[in-house]
DNA sequence: TTAGGGTTAG
């Protein structure tokens, strides 16, 4: 190297590397450098006289040349020197190589404060603080020197945890350092840290002056712990004191804001940033724009960013999360491209917000993206956050397959990554293997469950029907102290009112929060399930009356429920109400809700017209409320024109087959039957897979229809035959409309007879007593052969059987159902 | 010459 030969008094090894840098720097500044060294070449000794070296030491640090700075150090033999020496660890804190920073305060001879001071603060300032405490430690045990007032609050700031902390806060005591305000308030930040804001604030009361960095300590202390009412108050303390909120303040309580839902302080603090020319500061615009997103003021929030003249990362994930976590996918993909050409790279959070924007828009292609992105990167191996990110993109966009299999190569799980994959099987009707995820996890002594893990195994439970072990749930929470969480009620209410108890579900509805409409929502739907819409319409009122606002899902709990139980005149209030008194514009849900009430009311020609009449383009679920009807009510003009219209918005349900061929099979027209038949044969019939689990001695069966791994199968199918030939002799006859298979009639009954609920009540009566009741719970709806099979089942047993489907409960007792419903 | 207090998270 060419530095090397310049100067022979300097270490070639350390030369050459700094000289390879300094060349890589191709300014003019630097050139100039260059040349000045190449013209002293000749004669350094005679020539170094003449360099101005404090000049170009100046302009190399205005300039942020580090290297440059260092290689004048070292090539001009003044490395030795603790004030430049520690200047340039400052520079290189500053600039990014905290290594350099090292070898340059390590091959310091004799370091004074200064020089440590500044190898701790490089330490710091790069996030490394063990190394920083590590040199902390090594300077106090081996330099012999005493720390001054620039030692602590790096240093203070490095500790990891109470106990350092303490045992810092000692030694200021003992060297008589604590009433430095910079040292004061980096204690009482670090208490507030550790949770311990009341020693916090004792200090801080203690403190003979105070300058704003203590009030910001202060009031970041209180935000830091959720403290939200006291952060104000110290805010307006401080106002009081005649001391100014600056960017630091404001970037501290803006989120706090939008914690506490406290919207009017939020605005009332945009102002005053405004009026105090704080609106350009970076961290201001970042905390706007988040406490704007939070609110779901997104125009605000897109303002702010608009106008922001330099942006950094974190004001881009910030614009991307405010899309993605208000719903917004497509703006936010949106942004996200636009960081991209703004040539900004993307870091960890916002491959967070882009995997939960990827699964929102179900795209499968770009979720392999993602994950190839994320590994490339490494992350997976550093950061849990981004691997349960993606687990959940995956579980979103329903596949569970590499959601499991990313899940299971997580180097290390925490509880949400649990909860994540628990939630992902349950939301996607995977019941069986959410409690499977759930028990699993059990066996790992070190997760401890939490709110999220309720919230996640509590549906799964109460989907299967399994009251036992949704109870054993129950007594966690309350060991948990979680039962006045509105989440966790709400699930503990669906839960218990799922699974038949809908006593239990009213009174643990009276005892948790009912200031939002989560729980209401819960309650009226398990009244609809339950087939009492009366009650349902009572709570509704209720709820009017203690003036909590109803959201678009309590209509839909509300309008489902009327429709089950004929309240006519009832939905359409409710349905007015929705759009003129809230202003809730109705959703296809609502719709389908609507033609299922006027069709099973027997008001065909109403729920055609209001079809007919829908703002919005009908869907398959519409239709298949008016094809319902028709089969109810026989009417199959009307019904070939629905299943015609549904056939084109959704040609591969198989229900709307069964349907179809239901209508015609009540009328006789065999011909039509085997019309659908042929159709559905044609079209390749997607297949449901329906189940039913029964809980036996506090253990879940699940039964697949047409299931032969059952360890008792044979006696199962056994026992179903034998109670098939006696529900004959007293008048059963099988329905053959309801199987699509183009086969003989003999397999035509075989398939009947292999439905999960039969296997399931079948499973129950070799298992149970005799008498006993048996309960049965099922993903899909009970088929109305079954049905009829079941109503005789309950006459020869003398059993009750109750069947919880996908809607509704059906309590058969004596040969009749309770549900209502024509089959 | 060096220090404290600040924005995004599954």
């Amino acid at each position: 190297m060419k530095g090397s030969r310049l100067v022979p008094n300097c270490k070639r090894r350390h030369l050459s590397k700094l000289f390879s840098f300094f060349q890589s720097h191709r300014t003019l500044h630097t050139a100039t450098v260059t040349d000045y060294l190449q013209v002293t070449s000749d004669d350094l000794e005679n020539e170094r006289k003449g360099i101005d070296f404090n000049a170009l030491f100046k302009s190399c640090t205005k300039l942020q040349q580090v290297k440059c700075a260092h290689t004048l150090v070292v090539v001009s033999g003044r490395f030795k020197d603790n004030f430049l020496s520690s200047k340039i660890v400052n520079l290189y804190s500053q600039h990014g190589d905290v290594s350099l920073a090292w070898w340059t305060f390590h091959h310091l001879p004799n370091k004074d404060v200064y020089t440590w001071n500044s190898m701790a603060f490089a330490y710091v300032s790069h996030g490394r603080f063990r190394e920083a405490l590590g040199c902390f430690n090594q300077f106090f045990s081996t330099s012999g020197l005493r720390p001054d007032f620039y030692t602590f609050p790096p240093v203070v700031k490095a500790c990891g945890d109470l106990l350092d902390g303490k045992k810092i806060h000692c030694l200021v005591l003992k060297l008589g350092f604590e009433w430095d305000v910079f040292v004061a308030a980096s204690l009482v930040h670090m208490y507030s840290r550790f949770g311990l804001v009341g020693d916090a604030r004792k200090l801080f009361d203690d403190m003979p002056a105070r300058d704003r960095g203590s009030w910001n300590a202060m009031i970041s202390g209180y935000c830091q712990n959720g403290n939200a009412a006291e952060a104000l108050d110290i805010a307006d303390e401080m106002r009081l004191e005649g001391v100014k909120m600056d960017a630091i303040t404001v970037a501290s309580v803006l989120p706090v804001c939008a914690q506490v839902g406290d919207i009017l302080s939020g605005k009332l603090i945009h102002l005053y940033v405004i009026k105090h020319g704080l609106e350009f500061e970076l961290f201001v615009s970042n905390a706007l724009i988040n406490m704007y997103a939070k609110f779901g003021s997104l125009g605000h929030a897109q303002k702010v960013f608009g106008q922001m003249v330099v942006r950094d990362i974190v004001s881009w994930n910030s614009i991307i999360a405010a899309y993605e976590q208000n719903n917004n996918p497509v703006s936010a993909h949106l942004f996200f491209h636009k960081m991209q050409e703004a040539r900004v790279q993307p870091d960890l959070l916002t491959l967070v917000s882009l995997a939960s924007i990827v699964a929102q828009l179900n795209d499968h292609q770009n979720s392999r993206s993602v994950h190839g992105f994320v590994m490339r990167k490494g992350w997976f191996m550093e950061y849990i956050i981004i691997g349960n990110a993606v687990v959940d993109m995956y579980a979103k966009i329903g596949n569970l397959d590499s959601a499991r299999a990313v899940f299971g190569g997580l180097l290390i799980k925490d509880v949400v990554s649990w909860n994540t994959l628990i939630t992902g099987y349950a939301q996607n009707g995977l019941a069986s293997e959410a409690i499977e995820v759930y028990l699993l996890m059990g066996e790992h002594e070190e997760i401890i469950p939490n709110q999220g893990t309720w919230v996640s195994i509590l549906p799964a439970y109460s989907h299967v029907g399994a009251l036992q072990q949704g109870m054993r749930i129950h007594g966690q929470v309350i060991k948990n102290c979680l039962y006045s969480d509105v989440f966790v009620g709400t699930c503990l209410i669906d839960m218990y009112g799922k699974c038949g108890k809908l006593d239990d579900a009213i009174s643990l509805f009276y005892q948790v929060p009912r200031k939002n409409s989560v729980p209401w929502n819960a309650m009226i739907s398990c009244y609809g399930v339950h087939g009492d819409g009366e009650k349902a319409l009572e709570l509704f009122r209720e709820m009017r009356a203690e003036r909590v606002k109803p959201d678009h899902i309590t209509f839909v709990s509300l309008l489902s429920a009327c429709s089950h139980s004929g309240l006519v005149s009832d939905a359409q209030w409710c349905f007015n109400m929705m759009e003129e008194e809230y202003r809730i514009t109705p959703s296809l849900k609502h719709y389908g809700c609507m033609i299922d009430l006027f069709g099973r009311a027997g008001e065909l020609e109403m729920a055609f017209n209001f079809i007919k009449n829908m703002p919005i383009q009908p869907d398959a679920s519409a239709w298949g409320a008016l094809l319902n009807a028709c089969r109810i009510h026989g009417n199959i003009e009307l019904g070939k024109h629905a299943s015609e219209r549904l056939f084109e918005v959704d040609s591969e349900n198989v229900g709307y087959y069964v349907l179809l061929s239901n209508i015609y099979a009540n009328v006789g027209k065999w011909e039509g039957v085997d019309d659908v038949r042929s159709l559905a044969r044609d079209r390749g019939l997607r297949k449901n897979p329906g189940w039913s689990s029964i809980i036996l001695n506090n253990k879940v069966d699940v039964f697949y229809t047409g299931n032969q791994t059952h360890p008792k199968c044979e006696e199962i199918y056994r026992e179903l035959r034998d109670l098939t030939s006696k529900i004959k002799t007293i008048g059963y006859v099988p329905d053959f409309c309801f199987v699509l298979q183009d086969v003989e009639e003999d397999e035509k009954e075989h398939i009947l007879m292999g439905h999960s609920e039969r296997l399931a009540i079948a499973y129950g009566i070799i298992s149970t007593s005799p008498k006993t009741p048996i309960r049965i719970f099922k993903n899909l709806r009970v088929c109305g052969d079954c049905h009829t099979v079941t109503e005789f089942l309950s006459i020869i047993t003398e059993r009750e059987i109750i069947v919880r489907d996908s809607s509704r409960f059906h309590h058969f007792k004596g040969g009749t159902c309770s549900c209502g419903d024509y089959w």
